[in-house]
This record gives C-alpha cells, structure tokens and sequence, in this order.
DNA sequence: GACATGTTTCTGAAATTACAGAAAATTGAG
DNA sequence: CTCAATTTTCTGTAATTTCAGAAACATGTC
C-alpha cells in the first residue's frame, strides 16, 4: 500500500504511542496502517509497506487478533489472509480496558489478597490495614473496568461523554 | 528494616506488578517498603533491606518524588533524608492517573490533532474521519481524566464505588 | 578552611527485549 | 496425494533497559 507522508507520520507516531499502552513497537504499526487503510490488507502488503519481516508481521497481527483489536478476512479462492483493524473506537477502547484490566488490576489484586491473608494469619494489624486498603481501591477498580466492560460500547460512550460534559460545565 | 516473610512478599509482588504500572521495578519495590513501613525510612535503611545500591536507590525515590507517591522528611539537627510514602490509597491512583494521561493520553492527542490537520489539508476524507474518530475519544478520555484528577481524593472514592456498586446491583 | 556524612550523576556490565532471517509446519488447489 | 503458497515457530543478533559501583557533588560541623 502507498502510504501519504501524513498517513506514515501517523503510523510511526502511533508505533511510538503503542508502547506507552502496552502494546509492542511492531504491534502497533501494523495497527496504525490497518486502521487508516481503506480496504484489508495481506501479511504482504502489511510488510513491504511498514518495511518489515514477514515473521514479524504475524506475530503482530496474531497478538493484535488476540487483543481483538484486528480480524483475519478470508477470501474464497485465495489462501492468503487479509486483515482490517476494529475501526469503532469506543470497541478498541473496551478491548484496550480488557486487556490492561487483565495484566494490571487482576494480577495485582489477587496478589494482594494472598499477602493480605498472610499479614492477618501472623496478626499484623498494621500491615493488614495497608494492605485492606490497597485490596479495597483495586476491587473498586475493577468493578468499575467491568461496568465500562459489560455495557455495549455506545453506552460507554455516551457515559464518559457526560461525564466529560459535566466537567466542563463545571469549569 | 527487618522485614517479614509476607512483607517481602508484598514488596516483590509489587515490584513486579509496578513494572506494568509504568513505574520501573526498582521503584516499585522501593514504594512497596515505603508503603508498608510503619516509619520514614533512610535511603541507607532502604539500599539495606531491599539489597539495592544506593545509587538506586537515590533515583528511585526520586521518581517517586515526582510522581507524588513519596515524600521526603527532614528531621532537624539530621542531615539524612527519611523517606515516607503516601498513605491514601485514592490520593495514589490520582497520581498514577495524572502521569499516565501525561504520558498515554496528552502526547497521543497532540500527535492526532498534527496529522489530522494534515490529512484534512491534503483533502483525504477517508483518513480525516479515522483521525477524527481517535481524536475525539481521546479527547473524552482526557476530560474523564480531569474530571477524575479535578476534585478531592474523598470525592473520586465515592464516585468509583458507586459506579461499581450500580454495575454490583445491576447483576 | 578541612573534614565527614549524605546524595546525585556518570559509566559500564548484565539482563532483557525486539526483531530479521531461516527453518518448519500448515493449508488449500488440483 | 503432491505441490506450492502462506503462515508460524525457532534462533541468533542488535538495541534497549536496568542497575551496581565509582566518581563527583553537596551540605553541614568543627
């Protein structure tokens, strides 16, 4: 694919961006030309386009797959796969919530709970507490990543639109 | 500092967990003693527990001291700094949220906004209307964000559990 | 001023991670 | 089944990151 110098810009900005959101260099390029290219795109395209290995190509549209952030099209009569990016951006965010609930909060919580259960069973109430607060913030989190998760993205939308609106309103 | 088995725990859990956080591992190791510790801790105290250079950890409570996670304290007729880290668990998560939007969130909405203007510029309507989708929830994303960071440590506690405790009821 | 204590910056080595290319495996067509 | 087109896994190298120790720098005491 014949990339605009604005469009290349973009994709190597979002590269660098990716990695701030825990996803890999690599991942998110092949990410950022999926979603401003207009048509799906092969494992080819993807590497003569971003200058990249093929081996390296599917990995990354494998773990984008993964993340649901990217679908494989099949075409009948062709073996080769063709891949387009999840263009609605409130379903990517969901994906993106998803997956850094998983790695961040889930992890982290029950970590918590068994150093928390450890702390009481030697009757050390000044580390339980520290640790019941920490348990108490990240299962607040979490309820709330599930609220955000369990609804259908348009009503995830309209949600942080007011309660972004309703900030600015504040002043 | 004489730690127990299940504090050391904690503070390696931590440390791990930190890394996904964005704050480096040796940061968070140094914030999961701190925020166990009963005292302010010397950097000596510190470099001696977790069996970490000094260097190291001058840096890390320095990180931390700009993220607002640890406060330094001087005790008078003491040159040594002793180091205690913040207790509330809400007044941490407005930090982390802080420096994580700096980092994820402003510089990807200030990329978007430079290619969007040049594809807008360029007359793509196709690309101007991808960018435009990213912008616009980024945007949202930044006055959630403030709108999390605007008010008082109490407030943002509240507002969180009762999201959870709706989405609780709800099933 | 000289000295001691505590802190920060610099530097190089070790560990980790990212990725290109090669080799192996898979898949569909005929 | 056989062959060729694709995809995936494996492997070694390059780049990055992390961190201990050394050196330089501050700060306070006498």
């Amino acid at each position: 694919m014949n990339l605009k110098d604005y469009q290349t810009d973009f994709i190597e900005r979002w590269g660098e961006m990716g990695q701030r959101w825990g996803i890999g260099r690599s991942e998110a390029l092949v990410h950022g030309l999926l979603y401003l290219a207009p048509h799906p795109l092969s494992a080819e395209e993807i590497g003569e386009t971003l200058v990249m290995a093929r081996s390296n190509v599917s990995t990354s549209v494998k773990e984008l797959e993964r993340w649901g952030l990217v679908y494989k099209e099949s075409r009948r009569g062709e073996r080769k796969g063709y891949y387009r990016a999840e263009t609605d951006v409130w379903t990517m965010a969901q994906r993106v919530i998803a997956e850094r609930k998983k790695r961040e909060a889930d992890g982290a919580l029950r970590s918590v709970e068994v150093c928390l259960q450890a702390a009481r069973d030697h009757g050390d109430p000044h580390t339980a507490s520290r640790m019941e607060a920490m348990h108490g913030i990240l299962s607040d989190a979490c309820r709330c990543a599930d609220l955000a998760l369990g609804c259908r993205p348009g009503l995830l939308k309209r949600a942080v639109q007011a309660a972004g609106s309703f900030f600015h309103w504040l002043g």
